[in-house]
DNA sequence: TATGAATGAGCCTTCATTCAT
DNA sequence: GATGAATGAAGGCTCATTCAT
């Protein structure tokens, strides 16, 4: 039930579903601040007002801007079945088709990743809650893989699962930064490719 | 040079670093585009004139915090020599050394990270681009402690120096929002002070 | 084009005409530094966010009121043709038409002069440039009257057209002062009705 | 009694008198409303604060300003002596010195004519009010001249004085308009000297 | 006497939000 | 449902003026 007012039917959602593209794709862009909402009803070819049938207010789109963000990115690793893995091998698989699924996304949708890592933070208080909190859910996501490594004996025993996952999704952000900087994202992402499994699984001792 | 009429003296200089100093607590907490100069003035108990004696205007204080952030932070790391371990184990207590520094300083100001972290990004295009360059810089500072490992052998050789760098320092800002959000500073502490020099060493195979 | 955002519509033009006519009557009053958006708009009883849907900005609006001025001194003189005297007597007779009209325009409307002789000039440096235009214009005017009447041989041959025309328009603008100061506006006309026409045609004449 | 507090003495005189100056030159180069009381202390090099010994406050100064250029108006034509002429030739003469004069004043200190003119209209009401004043002191002066010739008869004996003497004036304002705008102010002197006599004794001789 | 650091009234301008049409 | 005109809270910034040194 996003909005008392707003229309409820189907036409209603794909609607609302345009206004939550269109202010990622700006919020990315200028960033939350510096975007009005007549900005994305001008890329809409809305009159503003018409925002406030579909959204309570500025807050309330980002909100929803973060919601289908997170989505989005569990889309991407949904298939993934944690517990699939019983090797190493197989488990180092699963951690290239991961990061290429993720690459592909932020590559594909660049804005994805431009909202979710640097246009975000400077929403607001709660709104950087929100979105530590998911995350969060991606470190449960990428602890769950490695809980069932250690469990079928294929990774260390002695893992902190909690830190090392977190520790992986930081990897990915710096990954994620990299290529945004970079005016070679292909290259950038043949190079993560190819260090980032062995830096995980093996570390960096000789 | 800071401001063409902003007294130059000593005291002058204090004032200034204590207008940073209030700024940077109150952008750490309220974020920056929710602080006003009224605010940052009202903390001092100076007239919000008188912070335009110091700085040209809002975006020149945010600047400058960064720039006192980032000091901070390479204090903090300046003392240790990149070239000076010559073995795993040294490289190891190298490691530790520098994370004990970290989280310290990030434990003692918590402001100092949660502006890095969390408010710092919001604030405009131009800011965002230091921030990523002064990121760089730590970027290239680890990756000197990367290759003189490399170069002494006791790291890999076929080690990616600039992806592995990177992604340290990822695991780093990890390990500082783990901090944030957690009740229990410490017992975050002593966790990722445990199991990160093993992570990045030997990575997570069995 | 007045403003990309404002409305375009007759209402909207009837809108800004009020504006104008209001600022003019504000400026004329207390002179344009002294002069708030706010004190426009609560003439007009709107809010002064509504002012700069209409205008840019507070110079903008200067800008216009000085058009609008510029405009109704034109229409005042425009029915008037240059080349329709052919004899002294007519030209006298125009003089006569000419000066009463703009008498007439500056009694009904006294922001009009106040405006332009007396506030007008503070606003800025390219201000005054535009309103020095304007009165050049004007001088333009006049001289093509003094050039019709040399041409035909009933002012003299050795006129310096430019120079009497500036002259001429100098009076206008002494008597518009002298009118503005009295209290006895009629009075003054009556006086300067009846001494300029002799003062500027003996001094013209052939 | 300049102000309260002010130095009585010679050299505070001298000091008064610099300051007088220097805002005279700055009103007249950007105005006064874009002038600041810092932008006058520091063309004299003096503290800000220094200012305020010798001025009450910036509306203070400006009317000291206004009261140097008019007696500075003054000197340039207090040799003269109205009743001096007995003829029209005497008067013709008299005039073409008195032009000159003011021409050569306005040429030697533009700053002058420039404040009078164009940049003090738009102090405030009060100030308008003194420097319409001042323009009726000159029209006094004016109408004395006048008043002699009419008593001799070599002027016509039913010359409306009052309004004459204000129509010369504009004449006068209209060239040091005339003279301001151009690149070459000797070639509009030449033409103002050659043609104003002219088209003013011819309208008001016998 | 001279200074300039400190101050805050005041003003312009933006933009999220409302609501009559 | 859609629109965009109207609104005013909010905030950045300037600068005349004061006063302690």
């Amino acid at each position: 039930m996003p909005h008392r007012e707003a229309a409820q039917g189907a036409i209603a959602q794909r609607r609302r579903d345009e206004i939550v593209g269109a202010a990622l794709e700006i919020f990315a862009e200028r960033g939350y601040h510096a975007t009005g909402i007549a900005d994305i009803a001008a890329v809409l070819n809305i009159g503003h007002g018409t925002f406030y049938r579909y959204f309570r207010n500025k807050r309330d789109i980002v909100s929803h801007v973060l919601v289908h963000v997170l989505e989005r990115l569990n889309d991407t690793i949904r298939d993934e079945n944690a517990a699939a893995a019983d090797t190493l091998d197989e488990c180092r698989a699963q951690f290239a088709r991961v990061a290429e699924k993720l690459f592909a996304v932020f590559t594909e949708e660049p804005a994805l990743g431009r909202f979710f890592f640097a246009e975000a933070l400077g929403v607001d208080r709660d709104f950087t809650r929100a979105l530590t909190a998911g995350l969060n859910t991606f470190g449960g996501v990428t602890q769950a893989y490695l809980a069932n490594g250690v469990a079928k004996g294929f990774l260390r025993a002695d893992l902190d699962v909690g830190v090392t996952a977190r520790s992986i999704n930081g990897m990915i952000l710096a990954a994620a930064i990299d290529a945004f900087d970079s005016r070679d994202p292909e290259k950038v992402r043949t190079r993560w490719l190819a260090a980032a499994p062995d830096l995980i699984l093996r570390g960096i001792k000789a």
